[in-house]
DNA sequence: GCCGTTTTCGGCCCGACTGTTTTCAGTCG
């Protein structure tokens, strides 16, 4: 058994514990050994091989000891009976939300109630508001929760649905007669959430049945919805529907064009076909009645043998995936004018890094080789500040601290760390660090980590006073985290937007594989007002590093082109940047 | 269950918010 399964089997039975009523620092214990295990940078077998488990810290004799039967037998006596002792219901229950282990507990052992079903039951009788510690007010939140948990259901997150994908293709290459495989649908657009898997395939006629076999067969199909000759619908283990589509070779690029939509772009696009005297569907161009040529003759469309040559034909250059939302790229590929994307590779380093100083997993040297080893010029170092107690916010003891080991890795030839900050916002508007503190950092971010439930007025104008003040930088998750189930916080990015570009402030887009990130939103209007993006993972992990890859993804649909981004500047360039943003820096550097 | 410059027992992060109470438990970040 392989690491983050171990992982995730530990931190299932601390969850277990905790709805078990055990003590709450035991259960802490398994989280935290989770966590452990995951940042494990060795491999795990042989730290089991030559017994030194115990030497990570977090775990002990006792976890130790059922890592170790987990990794060599991919079993444990004492998760497999933690797990039967407890219903599984009570597991799906946690992720409703406002019901924590205690409150599951505490139904489970007073009206027996074991699964989400028999909770919304008997919270439609108005049985859980007569239980001693809820009342209405509760019993209305948990059906609210179970309501909202229903809706998310039946999306999946774009990482989720792109791993599983992946997972998918790399199992209908190894199939014979397999020309052509793409996926579609807005899972191609990069869409934050998708409904279903579009896959599109070439594959030679006299294998078609068993290709088409092997996708409704393959290990991660839960079960068919239906299986024809050139389409077949599965749904997924993990709940996803999945479409594959064979088509001809010469029908490729419409079919591609014509299932990665969205068909909002679709529908313009054909309408343009139209004017032009051709009809388009996903099999190609075809002339329509009355379709007269200069000569007098139909008029025929040149043949397309990719995606670029049918937006050339119709007079429009090529319109990224990303782009294809019917939001104005029709008219902007007519004149010319779409941007050319920011891509992956633009990439020179990130911003917003948190490492063991605060809450994050790794130290700050490792971080630095990760940094490193992603080929990136640069990294900046953000850590909380003192107030975020709950993220093991850093005294002005330990950001002198940091900066010491900062200049001694700098000295170090490989890549820069900037000193930076990651701020509280406080709730009337100040900022954690004093004035002359901030002014020690070569950059600050400022975010909201407290008081969510406040008024958009009230939370705009807290977090405008909080990015205008001087040294700071830019804003860290200016939309709040917006997980799948959870709202971001209410504040009116106009505003926000308006004020970073008077006071030369930048904002920073999110992206994590697991939160639903409508940063994108902000990109064109922050791009148009002048406003410097920067793409930061909020990293707690090495491997939150490369999810700047998902930051990409959001900057590519908010139509970015790598100038308007930081992060693709050079270590200069970013000085620079960073220098321009924030005044004092050149005195005090002259100074020193 | 883990940990240790307070080291084999006793503490383990903490504050805001909500809903329930009438001083606090549960949840969240």
């Amino acid at each position: 058994m392989d690491k983050s399964a171990v992982a995730t089997i530990l931190d299932e039975m601390g969850t277990l514990l905790e709805l078990q009523g055990a003590n709450p620092y035991k259960s802490r214990a398994f989280h935290n050994a989770a966590r452990s295990v995951e940042a494990i940078t060795e491999s795990i077998e042989t730290l089991v091989s030559e017994d030194r488990l115990q030497e990570v810290k977090g775990i002990g004799s006792s976890i130790g000891s059922i890592i170790k039967d987990l990794v060599t037998s991919g079993k444990s006596s004492e998760y497999e009976s933690l797990r039967s002792s407890l219903p599984a219901g009570l597991l799906e229950m946690l992720k409703i939300e406002g019901l924590g282990p205690k409150r599951i507990k505490l139904l489970y052992d007073e009206l027996h109630i074991d699964s989400i079903a028999s909770l919304e039951k008997a919270a439609r009788e108005d049985k859980l508001a007569k239980i001693k510690g809820l009342g209405e007010k509760s019993q209305e939140k948990i059906l609210a929760g179970i309501g909202a948990l229903r809706q998310r259901s039946g999306k999946t997150l774009f990482s989720t649905a792109e791993r599983l994908a992946a997972g998918i293709m790399e199992y209908l290459r190894k199939q014979k007669g397999v020309q052509k495989l793409e996926v579609a649908g807005s899972l191609r657009r990069k869409k934050e959430v998708v409904g279903d898997i579009d896959l599109l395939a070439v594959v030679e006629l006299k294998n078609r049945t068993t290709v088409m076999k092997a996708f409704t067969g393959n290990p991660s199909v839960e079960r068919v919805l239906g299986q024809g000759e050139t389409k077949s619908s599965v749904l997924l283990t993990e709940g996803i529907q999945c479409d594959l589509r064979l088509v001809e070779e010469d029908e490729f690029p419409f079919a591609l064009q014509y299932f990665t939509g969205s068909k909002e772009h679709n529908v313009e696009l054909r309408t343009r076909a139209r004017k032009m005297g051709w009809s388009l569907n996903e099999y190609g161009f075809t002339p329509i009645e009355g379709n007269k040529g200069s000569k007098g003759g139909k008029k025929h469309p040149p043949k397309c043998s990719d995606e670029e040559a049918i937006y050339r034909s119709l007079g429009l250059s090529y319109v990224e995936p990303e782009l294809r939302e019917a939001n104005g790229e029709i008219e902007s590929a007519e004149k010319g004018t779409l941007p050319e994307l920011i891509d992956v590779k633009d990439l020179r380093g990130t911003f917003h890094c948190h490492t063991t100083y605060s809450d994050g997993l790794h130290t700050l040297e490792q971080m630095a080789h990760a940094a490193k080893a992603l080929g990136w010029e640069y990294l900046g170092i953000a850590d909380h500040s003192k107030v975020a107690a709950y993220a093991h916010g850093l005294s002005k003891a330990d950001v002198l601290r940091q900066f010491k080991e900062i200049d001694a890795l700098n000295a170090k030839a490989g890549v820069h760390l900037f000193k930076g900050t990651e701020c509280d916002i406080l709730p009337n508007g100040d900022l954690d660090w004093p004035a002359t503190m901030l002014a020690e950092f070569d950059y600050v971010v400022v975010s909201v980590h407290s008081s969510f439930k406040m008024s958009e007025k009230e939370m705009t104008a807290r977090i405008i006073k909080g990015l205008k003040q001087k040294n700071v930088t830019m804003l860290g998750h200016p939309t709040g985290r917006l997980l799948l189930s959870r709202d971001a916080y209410p504040v009116s990015m106009t505003d926000v937007l308006k004020a970073a570009s008077d006071y030369g402030k930048m904002i920073e887009i999110n992206a994590y594989p697991n939160r639903l990130d409508l940063d994108w939103r902000l990109c064109r209007p922050a791009r148009d007002a002048g406003i410097m993006i920067a793409i930061n993972p909020d990293a707690h992990r090495i491997e939150d590093l490369s999810y700047t890859r998902f930051g990409v993804n959001v900057a590519r649909k908010g139509w970015l082109k790598a100038s308007d981004v930081l992060n693709t500047r050079s270590l200069k360039g970013v000085d620079a940047a960073l220098h321009g943003t924030v005044e004092r820096s050149h005195d005090k550097r002259k100074q020193r």
